[in-house]
DNA sequence: ACTCTGTATTGACAATCGTCGATGTAATCG
DNA sequence: CGATTACATCGACGATTGTCAATACAGAGT
């Protein structure tokens, strides 16, 4: 009987970090935000998203805080409003998640 | 009282199939699956996994079969063994799921 | 002070996820 | 055939997630 290959290296590097960031971008709502703030350079204001997306407000809410949780965003409360805009180096860093992965494969 | 702000248009566009991709990647062990089959040419072995990996073989073919349902790895069997390997675009796929919410800032 | 408005937090709920033991399936060997 | 090996699937469990109603908090206006 023949061994059942040439016995492969497994990657054991620590992809915890990665896998947070990719979490924190695996949703619909949460890509839709990320995706406006990238989209218009000034800030965006809460009530806009609230007003936009099928969501309540504290479900609105969540997903921020996640973005933000993940530095992928940043706020500012001015007035009785709060202006999210995306964090400096924010779609860097989702692409350094990438290509952790895929080291030069992806970007020729 | 002022407005709020200009009022900023919400990105509409259905992330959902971005999204999906991008749940089926956020997680260390699958991350590590992915760049282990990515690293290597050939073809990796479930064996090597569960040899390598701290998780027991049913885990280990539940993240192979979420990478598999990504259409991320295809997989073929050969005797008693089923070897994986990266599917064709993978790497591309992935990083077209990060630059539909960042479209050109990213890669400059 | 009080009220109103915009946002955050809390608490609860169903749904999904990661994990594993037990079982099933497929292929090889004797 | 039966026994063994490699992998997949099933079923169950606790943990996490997305959602919302209710509540708390912060600032502006009266």
């Amino acid at each position: 009987m023949q061994r059942c290959c040439p016995s492969t290296t497994i990657v054991r590097r620590d992809f915890d970090a990665a896998a947070g960031l990719l979490k924190a971008v695996a949703d619909p709502y949460r890509l839709a935000m990320l995706a406006t703030l990238a989209a218009s350079d000034h800030e965006v204001c809460v009530c806009d998203f609230t007003e936009a997306l099928p969501l309540n407000q504290p479900t609105v809410s969540h997903h921020l805080r996640i973005l933000r949780e993940a530095d992928l965003v940043t706020c500012e409360r001015r007035g009785t409003w709060v202006y999210y805009q995306l964090a400096a180096g924010a779609p860097e860093r989702l692409a350094a998640a990438v290509s952790a992965v895929f080291p030069q494969k992806a970007y020729a």
